[in-house]
DNA sequence: CTAGATAATGAACAATTGTTGACTAAGATT
DNA sequence: AATCTTAGTCAACAATTGTTCATTATCTAG
């Protein structure tokens, strides 16, 4: 391993550890070094602050070596963003192997498994909700949960007169909606709590939304 | 009913027509004119690629006149996104005289102006949410979908298990989930069959949430 | 209509951006 | 270990950005 600068962590633990995948041990080390520092200006400015040149001074790397992987800022900050979603994508993949055919089993389990994962990564997650930057961060992972989740529920959506891609978009979005309130929040409520608030939001309807089906409750 | 076919149209039908609340004739001609042509240059290029320089020279404008009124080019768009915002605002406070105490009324009547304000600007929204630009416009409506619903649906939700901000956030980005996707799908489907879909997910569950309660039905 | 206020202009300015080419250093492959 | 490949560096470049200031044009208040 070689010199780290003691000014910070020594080792960043916000980035998920992901797209080492390039083969030169260069790229990595460049790569690693811009999405490091530009994490750590992002604790200090906004986002819309920090020039390339001073994250380049800051990561002890040339200007060119910048330009050589990134277009722009908006460019490093997605691949970033992209190192988080892969690890979503990989938490949503597990817990299918320990399901069984209940529907709803199978939908909490997904969402528990989302809300671990961004209570993992909730440094980063705060972060980049916060910076204003989401360089499309909410659509991008709303397509994941959407993809994710579209696979699993179009099958079980038996209601022939529901939409299933607007379905999904509002499945999507909907956990989306809920987690962007947790971060606002300051994750003042554990994963389990939300997956359990999900639950109760898909079993129960609100008031006067089930007009039709009413009879007395005992 | 805006008119997509032609080019350019002479005056541009594309903005909401709104924050000409500026006392000064001359901010009021200088914003509408960097607007349009932003809109304009928008339906060329991508919206990264526009440069300041560009925009007000083709707006006929001095560079100085534009960071007058905006930081940069993300606060025009902003500004554009917010005249949208302020039609969204006065369509979704509308309907609310000629309701009666039924909440799913009430909230299907919400749906239906907000379905029927991104019709009626439906090429804006296309422009906008393909140009990847959103400025958080995502994050801007759904603020706004869920400080409405929230001022509806807090009062009328009776389920004390159920975390009020968390579930105003889940509806908010629910219904601008389906939005997404209708914008995506290019309008096919009309204000009132996106106002019947909400009111299907609401009403009923998918296959399978049903598990706890199910019994023979009768 | 006049006078004060201020928006718009035009010109400078340093700084940053995005790009190029020649050169050096490091890693991958046999 | 030798060598082919390519990442990283450095310097230069035009273009754009963001800012300032004096001047002119236009608006609003009275």
């Amino acid at each position: 391993m070689p010199h780290f600068s003691k000014k910070l962590s020594p080792s960043n633990s916000i980035l998920p550890e992901v797209s080492q995948h390039a083969g030169d041990r260069r790229i990595r080390r460049s790569k690693k070094a811009l999405k490091e520092t530009l994490i750590a200006l992002m604790r200090e400015h906004d986002f819309k602050e920090i020039s390339i040149t001073e994250l380049v001074r800051r990561a002890d790397l040339n200007r060119g070596t910048f330009y050589k992987h990134y277009r722009d800022m908006e460019g490093l900050l997605a691949e970033t963003v992209e190192d988080a979603i892969s690890d979503l994508i990989f938490s949503y993949r597990e817990p299918y192997q320990h399901t069984d055919s209940l529907d709803l089993r199978k939908l909490t389990a997904s969402g528990v498994k989302i809300f671990e994962h961004v209570h993992r990564h909730a440094a980063f997650y705060t972060l980049v909700v916060e910076s204003q930057a989401l360089p499309g961060l909410s659509d991008r992972i709303c397509e994941v949960i959407k993809d994710l989740s579209l696979h699993d529920l179009e099958l079980e959506t038996l209601n022939p007169r529901i939409n299933h891609s607007l379905y999904a978009g509002y499945q999507a979005y909907a956990i989306w909606g809920m987690i962007l309130e947790w971060i606002k929040g300051g994750f003042v409520h554990s994963p389990e709590y939300m997956a359990n608030q999900l639950l109760e939001y898909i079993r129960n309807r609100p008031a006067g939304t089930d007009i039709i089906h009413r009879s007395s409750p005992r």
